[in-house]
DNA sequence: TATTAATAATTAACATATTAACTAAATCCC
DNA sequence: GGGATTTAGTTAATATGTTAATTATTAATA
């Protein structure tokens, strides 16, 4: 490993950095931190969807999302919901609040994603997606 | 935003769930965390380093720091000093057992990132470091 | 020089990540 | 059908991220 700095996982690393705060203020503006926004931002889009997937679509570890949902129930944007055939599982949708708060938040944080979009010139930005793309398709435990 | 899970954010989360993993399971089996590795990573390579060069260089945030330099002087691995000039500087350096880690953690972690990086082919991993490369140097806040 | 302003590290409060253990519920299987 | 096994969500314990407030110290300045 040449330069620890420019290693792949701190640049990943760094690049978050870079990107991230200016989302942050927004999602702070609605009271959201920036797990409840990714959590909305599935609901939105699934009129109900089950613990599991919402964990994978949001990319949040279960013991995680278990506190995020509380909380998001709390502030009254989210419900649980349990299976009635399998009690195991549980389902999860935002409120008519929860849902009202898309068309308030989404327009601003799509109008800083497009900005941030453009800040680079559509070649980088494409062979960098598609570098990420190969990166996440990984294997984590390399088979034998 | 198109598809959110293809955004940029989410793909450089996906990225770092897809790459971390292999290296804290290196880290584990010496008995540190993600973020210790890297505050003894960049210990190695100074003699002594002051508390805010540390942070920067290791991109940990200075309250997360603190804790974290705590936790390595527990176990014995890193130690403070207060400036003698200007006591509200603090310097950091690794221990004689810090320093030993070295040639044991080291290696580990270095064949993991050469497969790591091996498995991607080499002018897709430019591409990509240069994409990250500019993504991180994109200003936070954006000048009037 | 006493006062005020600026700095560097730290603490505080809250939310989240990570790994392991646990509980409840459903499925297997003899 | 009841005990072993598996599965889904949750709890627990510890470490870290995030933002704001605080403390200690130094620099600036009237």
């Amino acid at each position: 490993m040449q330069e620890f700095s420019r290693s792949l996982p701190m640049m990943l690393y760094r690049s978050l950095d870079a990107v991230m705060p200016r989302f942050r203020r927004i999602f702070g503006e609605f009271g959201l931190t920036e797990q409840q926004w990714r959590v909305l931002r599935v609901l939105w889009q699934h009129d109900e969807i089950a613990f599991r997937e919402l964990a994978d679509l949001t990319l949040i570890p279960a013991p995680s999302l278990v506190g995020i949902v509380d909380r998001l129930t709390t502030s009254g944007l989210a419900e649980r919901r349990r299976s009635a055939t399998d009690r195991r599982h549980v389902y999860v949708h935002a409120t008519a609040k929860g849902k009202a708060l898309e068309a308030k938040v989404r327009p601003r944080v799509d109008q800083a994603y497009d900005e941030l979009r453009s800040s680079v010139d559509a070649g980088t930005w494409d062979s960098l997606m598609s570098g990420l793309e190969q990166i996440s398709s990984i294997d984590d435990e390399p088979r034998d």
